[in-house]
DNA sequence: AATAATTTTCAGTAATTACTGAAAAAACCA
DNA sequence: TGGTTTTTTCAGTAATTACTGAAAATTATT
């Protein structure tokens, strides 16, 4: 019986597939989360059929998974000289990343929640009785919170690294 | 032609519908958001039939969405004296269904994650060569991300709702 | 303009996830 | 205890979401 040696494929295999496990729990296509996993942890930009090798996808799905990822840009489109084809490397920095989703996400999906929020608190304003007092109450305090929230990703959103950091260390003091 | 007057049933219908499909894009069954929306909404608590006919749904589908609800920490059941069926009562409080939110999710998905990303960091450590480098570095930055963030929700969650606001104000000054 | 390489689309299908409804189990009651 | 109400489970099915693969469109090359 040979030694079982674990290589760095096996690693990345494994961090590939639980990343798509991740997102998947995060509202996120597996294969998207995947095709980010591998992006985010190669040393150099990956072409389409690469990443329907190594992910063993079709080249459709690949196509529409590394376009969506380009959209949240948490990836880029580059070329090598001498090579047409358009090869994709992710964004490596931590803060970066978590950057864009949030402003993504806020775009996506808090701002268009908020107009539904604040259409319901408006609709619900004259009505009369305790079921629709309750109501208008809870949209009252449904729509401050995810306007806070919002505003909050804003400035998290806008900061360096470094800003960011300094202020969390303020938090944990 | 009748004068079409907005009752609070249609308002809440609205609010019910749009807080599925945002429970959705988040990694939440419709259902499960639908169910949370009427009970966050509603002035008294709600028996599994009357969720059942409200949305139009089965007993099962009332009955197990509801049961995780209440595995979330984001309702609980109650009893009404001389009833002998169970009634599912929301926490209203945005600032409590926050918390639980972080805590469960936390408890759920990012600690499972982070042990995950620990384990491809260890894994990755002693292997030699550039791809193996740039896979562990990117092992080590997103580790402590996430460790980073997951303490930040611990903060976050731990705190009352007033000590929040306060920190939140001295964030935006 | 014809050929070749690459990207994009999308109809059809597969895989996954959610739901129903009825039966079983459990809880309560006289 | 046997009957009644309520909760729970789950096999079968429906609905949704994701994927394939091949054809069409685009882009570059000679």
């Amino acid at each position: 019986m040979s030694e079982q040696v674990i290589t760095l494929t096996d690693i990345r295999e494994e961090f590939v597939s639980q990343w798509g496990v991740m997102g998947a729990q995060w509202g996120i296509n597996r294969t998207m989360a995947q095709i980010h996993a591998l992006l985010m942890t190669s040393a150099h930009a990956l072409s389409t059929d690469e990443v329907m090798e190594m992910l063993e996808i079709s080249r459709g799905n690949a196509h529409t998974n590394l376009k969506d990822l380009v959209g949240w840009g948490l990836i880029k489109i580059t070329t090598k000289k001498g090579e047409r084809k358009e090869f994709f490397e992710a964004e490596k920095g931590v803060w970066e990343m978590f950057r864009r989703i949030v402003v993504e996400r806020k775009r996506r999906e808090i701002d268009p929640a908020l107009a539904v929020l604040r259409k319901c608190r408006d609709e619900s304003e004259e009505l009369r009785g305790k079921d629709a007092e309750v109501f208008h109450e809870q949209m009252k305090e449904l729509e401050e919170f995810v306007a806070f929230a919002s505003s909050m990703g804003d400035r998290v959103a806008g900061m360096q690294h470094g800003k960011a950091m300094q202020l969390a260390f303020k938090f944990f003091s």
